[in-house]
DNA sequence: AAAACGTGGTT
DNA sequence: TAACCAAGTTT
């Protein structure tokens, strides 16, 4: 770590002073801040807008308001408590961290980045996190947000995946960070200065704490930095979804495979197929081998595949196959679905 | 190192 | 509208 300049130290009072005048008023941001809360919220916030999670986070708690409630609670129930947020595998690795806090340390969550580390789901940034603005400890942290903040101060036109990028970021956030007085405050807003004012296309210079200090600005090259990302490939995939009632109007379901693409979450019988459209045969037999009647298509985006669905419907099969189960609409709500199949189980589009 | 992993907001 | 990207981690 280099020493902090008198520029340095400017930069780091000028934004953790502006964050307590101008923090939004999030769930999780108690006074004093909760660990508990602060390893739910930044489980549920990786890649994920604040705004959004506002309004699940009280939810959430309301179901498992401590860590040891979380530790004892059966993975479908906190998986059915992240339906429709997506990166399902962040519901698993909470869940077993809140069993590695209540067993490895007497329920209490740590609050070094060492020990932090070790927990499922938890990397560099989450631990820094979580040690600076639960225990305000001078740890840095390096989300999207302080990329692009401290890219634009430095005006630096560097590639923001490439690794000695991000070796710089660490170092420049570090340095900063510990010569703030309120590490909390300064980590906090420097990912609120950057959800806010340091957008990423068109920020609100003028309104920044930091403007008359900003290297980017300066040239006027906000706009530039940082550079894009390089886009991940897409595949398309058609998927082929059957609704099945039976007499009592319970709906035949299935559990997915316990790897991939929403794991472990629960479907109405699904094929998919890389190429084109799962062929009648194939549908049929998902279907149970009764007439199939298509009823409707629609796409569903994901990071790196293009679904395109198409929902059937079929009379109920003499029997169910054995991993699949019929379940009541009330049951249906109380589990862990993604999107498209809480639009096909329970008609929700995601816009309610 | 690169790819997988969801879903929705913003411009 | 179609990019672009969001409080990243794991394999």
């Amino acid at each position: 770590m280099s020493k902090p300049t008198k520029r340095d130290q400017a930069i780091a009072a000028s934004i953790a002073g502006w964050f307590i005048e101008n923090d939004r008023d999030f769930p999780w941001r108690t006074t004093p801040r909760n660990p508990y809360y602060a390893l739910v919220s930044e489980a549920m916030l990786l890649q994920t807008q604040a705004a959004r999670i506002a309004e699940r986070f009280p939810v959430f708690i309301d179901r498992f308001p401590t860590v040891d409630s979380l530790a004892h609670a059966d993975e479908q129930d906190v998986l059915a408590q992240w339906s429709g947020l997506g990166y399902y595998r962040r519901a698993k690795n909470l869940h077993r961290a809140a069993q590695r806090v209540v067993d490895e340390h007497d329920g209490v969550v740590p609050s070094d980045v060492e020990s932090l580390l070790q927990l499922p789901g938890i990397g560099r940034y989450t631990a820094g996190s979580i040690a600076s603005i639960a225990f305000d400890k001078p740890e840095p942290i390096v989300d999207g947000n302080v990329v692009r903040v401290l890219l634009r101060i430095e005006g630096a036109d560097l590639p923001p995946t490439e690794t000695a990028t991000k070796k710089m970021l660490w170092e420049r956030a570090e340095t900063l960070v510990k010569s703030a007085d309120s590490p909390a405050a300064f980590n906090e807003g420097m990912m609120e200065l950057g959800a806010t004012i340091c957008t990423p296309r068109s920020p609100s210079c003028q309104e920044c704490p930091v403007r008359t200090r900003c290297k980017a600005k300066k040239q006027g090259r906000q706009g530039e930095i940082p550079m894009p990302k390089p886009k991940p490939k897409q595949r398309i995939v058609h998927a082929a979804s059957v609704v099945i009632r039976d007499k009592q109007g319970r709906m035949l379901i299935e559990k997915r495979d316990d790897s991939g693409m929403w794991a472990g979450l629960w479907q109405a019988p699904t094929v998919e197929s890389d190429d084109k459209a799962p062929s009648k045969t194939m549908i049929k037999v998902i279907a149970g081998g009764k007439q199939i009647k298509r009823l409707n298509t629609f796409e569903h985006q994901t990071s790196h595949r293009t679904f395109h669905f198409t929902v059937y419907a079929a009379a109920p099969p003499s029997r169910r196959k054995a991993h699949q189960r019929w379940a009541t609409d009330a049951q249906i709500r109380s589990l862990a679905l993604a999107r498209p199949q809480m639009r096909i189980l329970l008609g929700d589009d995601g816009s309610g």
